[in-house]
DNA sequence: ACAAAGGTAACTGCATACGGTTTCTTTCGT
DNA sequence: ACGAAAGAAACCGTATGCAGTTACCTTTGT
């Protein structure tokens, strides 16, 4: 007997319930940010969307909600703008925790995950040479999930999962250009080679590196205080 | 115009949800670990202990589901069997962000926080000469509470509330020892002092001790041969 | 008596429905 | 013409109902 959301002896994958599967598809939009910011995401019209009543739009931007990527409001679910502040924090968070995940990925690596990286560093070369500025950033997700799978501590990606979309805002907001993208390439290279070695110590240092480098990138095209992006942290006055 | 769970002028405290009340009552009781493992959680069940229909009673579990505190089954909703492998991946994570949080938090701590901080310590002490147990794990989660609450980084500091389940795990696990209990309490009251000085960098050293502490005590009464669950069993007192 | 098969009860997931609250719009008064 | 108040619309939260599925129990056959 197939038990829920197990694949059977047949290999017949699952019967994905409508609440996951908009809870993907959504998640993926926000990953992608194709919803700007302030737009708002109503349960009813997201149903229509997806042939479905209210409930399972609801439990979904529910569970989008508590892991972040929209924000609650009194009047239908928004996408959070970030601010500066968030930002900072978030920054803070993965100079603490990836570092010390990839370094574990590249000790724990193997065969099927190094192939993955090798091919997304490839990509991102090429398309940092054909200046294909979406498949560079399709490249660097690619890489970034592939060492983020070879983590064997499930509480520690999931924890670093969970700062995707910080991920993606600051690609988006400095991956266009020219002299940033071929920095962000050639340190994932490095960073990729430093994982075929598996060299825990070089891929925990280059990841460091990396993220710094991403900081001070982000933060040059945001001098404090230009963007008065509204930061709804604490109320601290 | 009092906004929705908003305090407004009066002070009137707030209408909280349905939902809302449900989830807090239900993570604070799993928090408890007052829900055996193996026991399950009726939607239907739990609706009518809190007098209300099954969809918020429903949002709140699968919320639960979503920050780890229970597991969805085919058949209802499950407190997870956490075996070694979860606790060691957890104190993997805390001893990654734990430092540097309590370290910035002193850095930042203002005075009611302190204050906080040392009435847990003089609790911690007196239970501790009391015998008290249940006393003295209370001041152990005030002290948390508190040095949390002082965490400006708001996603570092939720990062590290979604492991409160394992500490209060490992807290039930280890503090019915006497000599555990003292370690314990001690440690508490040089991170505490270390606090009220502002000592970021003693906080962050006190801290790193303070887990490592905590994770060979609890790996000294689970053997590593055994692969078998932690069975945290019902304070059924 | 034990095992297998079928039936039954229980539980989840989704759909529809309703009330309350908030916000936008319109209208009325000055 | 501008502001305020009342009405209307939108939308959230919750309740109830129904179908599908799974586990458990009964029953039957050997």
């Amino acid at each position: 007997m197939a038990r829920r959301g197990e694949a059977n002896v047949f290999g017949l994958p699952k019967p994905p319930s409508a609440r996951e599967r908009i809870y993907t598809e959504l998640r993926a939009r926000l990953q992608r940010c194709e919803f700007g910011p302030s737009d708002r995401l109503v349960d009813i019209d997201v149903a229509a969307r997806f042939g479905t009543s209210r409930m399972p739009v609801r439990e979904a931007l529910l569970q989008l909600v508590n892991e972040g990527y929209l924000t609650g409001t009194s009047r239908g679910f928004m996408v959070p703008v970030l601010g500066l502040a968030d930002m900072r924090d978030s920054f803070e968070v993965r100079r603490l925790i990836e570092p010390r995940a990839a370094a574990n990925a590249a000790r724990d690596l193997d065969a099927a995950a190094a192939a993955s990286l090798e091919a997304a560093a490839v990509d991102a070369r090429a398309a940092l040479e054909a200046h294909a500025d979406e498949a560079l950033i399709q490249a660097m997700i690619s890489f970034r999930a592939a060492w983020l799978g070879a983590v064997r501590n499930a509480r520690l990606a999931s924890t670093i999962g969970r700062f995707a979309d910080h991920v993606q805002t600051v690609r988006l907001a400095t991956l266009h250009d020219a002299q940033t993208q071929r920095v962000a390439t050639e340190g994932l290279e490095q960073l990729c080679a430093a994982f075929l070695r598996r060299d825990a110590l070089a891929v925990g240092d280059r990841m460091t590196m990396h993220i710094a480098t991403a900081e001070q990138a982000f933060f040059a095209l945001h001098p404090a205080g230009e963007h008065g992006d509204i930061a709804p942290l604490s109320a601290a006055a």
